[in-house]
DNA sequence: AACGCGGCGTACCGTACGGTACGGTTCGGT
DNA sequence: ACCGAACCGTACCGTACGGTACGCCGCGTT
């Protein structure tokens, strides 16, 4: 099925099953400026409405020829995990620097993570990109529940337990397992928003609103896990 | 389109939009045993896999034709809302009793509330359905995600809510916004959960992993709100 | 100037699936 | 015994879309 030596991304056939995918990640420099058009295009037409993402869409969109994008991304599923990776590339969260930590500094990172947070989460393209992720994931197609994961819950958790972990070697909070402490910031920030967001609720909370809730949630967590 | 009179529900060219689709829910009697065993085919297929859910599969899985499947359901959304609905019609959370409240009984009834929760949100059928209206909602269909967040955390929300608002007045909790109180209480119970499940995540807590989170919850929930 | 390559646009093919039509069968009512 | 309604099975149609093939152009190389 696959024969050009070519293609930047090998998604289908894998028979070997069970092991992660060769990228989970694209480096921003492995795609020339016209592919990331094309990606962009694919992204638009994606959060302009999950259908309508076609083939013969994105080249129109796109002012290519589906044989280009064959070419370059393999098939349709080869398509779509760029476009995933791409918009993943782009959402780089800033890293907290463990340093200089104490209550007030921990206090405004962790605010300043949940509204970041929910900002994304809330976002058209991210609730289009797991609304398309989460139906993948319902036909063993594993791959872009895989990424979307990686970039959202566990990217999320991994940029933030080292965080709690410091600031417990500080003694500032006081918890026995670092990644419940996160799982319980994450409810706590996100609770229903999420899903009610990919379920298809129009109301889309505004910027203060996320604000007020990132606030609340940080002061249940320290109420729960300070020390 | 639309020309048999007969057909149970009418779910498309609903050109006044806005409004509330007629029937949100099923009475489990609009049904005959029939259609019954139509809909558990349909919710058969949608579980083992997504794609599958095809009218000629459905058909040919339940022994009747795809005409009556037509003649019953009107088209392919009627279909899929109607097996919505039913499942929805099975899920049935027992209401706790507002009587006899007190600090013990409530604590069980939130634990309970918990536990029953995440056994529903992780169990197969409600990750395909939850997994096919997100899909839906990505596609102007608001119908799925419509139903789903009724029976999902609206549902549990209208159940849940009047609990805590007797434990307030009966002075064992203290919360200004019972819809806050409630959201907080979600997030603790359900956190990453959910969305890991619909991402794809391998992983279904055990029975006790549930029992332990309800419970662990349930303590957290009391911290920040108990009076 | 000649050539080749990468890419655009379009036409084309095959298939899968939603939706319809129709003949045959069962069954309840008269 | 007869009739009609409901329903099964299957064949059929139209369309949408994934994937392929091909002609053409623009451009860099020699």
């Amino acid at each position: 099925m696959r024969k050009d030596a070519e293609a930047l991304f090998y998604t289908t056939d894998r028979r070997d099953a069970t092991l992660a995918p060769p990228t989970l990640t694209i480096s921003d420099d492995t795609l020339t400026d016209r592919q990331k058009d094309v990606l962009d295009a694919a992204l638009a037409l994606l959060v302009h409405g999950g259908d309508g993402l076609t083939m013969t869409g994105v080249a129109r969109r796109a002012s290519c020829s589906k044989e280009t994008l064959y070419k370059w991304f393999g098939d349709r599923d080869g398509l779509l995990t760029a476009t995933v990776q791409w918009q993943a590339s782009k959402v780089r969260m800033v890293p907290v620097d463990r340093e200089s930590l104490d209550g007030r500094t921990l206090a405004i990172a962790l605010e300043k993570f949940g509204r970041d947070w929910l900002s994304v989460l809330t976002g058209d393209i991210s609730v289009a990109l797991n609304r398309l992720a989460v139906s993948h994931a319902g036909q063993e197609k594993r791959n872009l529940g895989r990424i979307v994961l990686e970039n959202g819950p566990i990217g999320m958790s991994k940029r933030c337990k080292p965080l709690l972990e410091a600031a417990r070697e500080a003694g500032l909070l006081r918890f026995e397992d670092s990644d419940q402490a996160f799982r319980t910031f994450f409810g706590l920030v996100v609770r229903d928003t999420q899903i009610r967001m990919l379920l298809g609720e129009q109301r889309r909370p505004t910027e203060e609103a996320i604000a007020t809730q990132a606030r609340r949630a940080r002061e249940q967590f320290f109420t729960l896990y300070g020390a």
